[in-house]
RNA sequence: CGCGGGGUGGAGCAGCCCGGUAGCUCGUCAGGCUCAUAACCUGAAGGUCGGAGGUUCAAAUCCUCCCCCCGCAA
């Protein structure tokens, strides 16, 4: 049971070493430019190896409910399905359903531990392999594998790399599924990562430049954060934080001969990579060949 | 038919609204200067202006259709 990019190493790996024989996910909705209809790489994937695929918008029904117990498998994999599982569905089969997390719980329980991970100035994260319980992300854990972050590590690196370990740990637990004693959840060390909104993605220059920074290799490459010059957008996907100030409004573009310099709270940005809105992303070099920001201008 | 921006020598951009010799920054090549350099100076090569039609004496520029890229929104 998964839906997006992240699900689909998972489902690789298990369609290699076990007998898949059902996959779950959203159903195809509308996406992209023209709003048309596209399925989930999950499902995807499951119709290229000729597995039932089944998008149910809902398990909380009966229904739905007795469809799922009918299969009558051993173990339910989910990997950022995208939907609650009612206790029917957990305790559907002998050994319930086990979960691919982003992260080393009880840290970063919740929708976005990968990026509030990285936001947060972590040195290190990782995959937890856990059962699924009632209570969000809260369930024993069978197995852990850690992740080093990186000052290059960013939101996207670190999602590949997530997956990737996360096909690796689950095919390992279930390699060895009766002798592992899962261990439960500290609950005073529980820490959660809150969905990212889009209200966050505006840079506000008057944060720190180093937070900034995390932030902005956080949310590279999405939902990446942005700010306005001139009633046009620009993401910013990577940044430097220099410890100087130019002694302006938080926000300033500072006159230099080296690129993009922001001044901000406390610190300054230098600004490496970017992408204009209608663009693709590249180095601020390269669009400070063509493109030029006046100096001295404020962004808000 | 969700809204919008863009495709111009190798890279990034301007020019398009108000048709009329294709420009800028960088890179490349050659030469020069220099102890030396990613610095500086001089010169050169390199473009069917995404594609196909149309309007016109004349189209990168106006009109139509197609292809590709991207932002928003979801």
């Amino acid at each position: 049971m998964g839906t997006p990019d992240f699900a689909v190493p998972v489902l690789e790996a298990l369609l290699k070493e076990h007998e898949v024989i059902c996959v779950y996910c959203q159903a195809p909705k509308e996406a992209g430019r023209g709003h048309k209809i596209v399925k989930s790489p999950v499902q995807v994937c499951a119709e290229a190896h000729n597995i039932e695929v089944r998008t149910p918008k809902t398990l909380r029904n009966e229904d739905e409910q007795e469809k799922f117990k009918a299969l009558d498998a051993d173990i339910a994999i989910v990997a950022a399905y995208g939907l609650i599982l009612p206790k029917a569905v957990i305790e559907a089969f002998q050994w319930g359903c086990l979960n691919v997390h982003g992260s080393l719980l009880p840290r970063w329980r919740g929708a976005a531990p990968i990026q509030r991970a990285i936001e947060a100035g972590d040195d290190k994260t990782g995959i937890t392999i856990m059962q699924i319980v009632e209570a969000l992300d809260a369930g024993a854990m069978y197995k852990k594998g850690e992740i080093a972050i990186t000052e290059n590590t960013t939101g996207g690196s670190l999602h590949d790399e997530m997956a990737k370990l996360g096909a690796k740990l689950m095919l390992e637990v279930l390699a060895d599924l009766t002798n592992i004693k899962p261990e439960p959840q500290d609950e005073s060390l529980v820490t959660y990562a809150a969905k990212i909104d889009k209200s966050e993605c505006k840079i506000d220059f008057s944060m720190p430049a180093e937070a900034l920074e995390r932030k902005i290799r956080a949310f590279n490459p999405y939902p990446a954060m942005f700010f306005e010059y001139e009633g046009e957008r620009f993401k910013v996907l990577r940044a430097e934080a220099l410890d100087a100030s130019a002694g302006r409004e938080a926000g300033t573009i500072v006159p230099n001969d080296t690129g993009l310099l922001i001044e901000c709270g406390q610190g300054m940005l230098l600004v490496t990579e970017i992408q204009r809105q209608g663009k693709k992303a590249m180095k601020t070099e390269e669009l400070l060949r063509g493109f030029s920001f006046k100096d001295e201008v404020v962004l808000k």
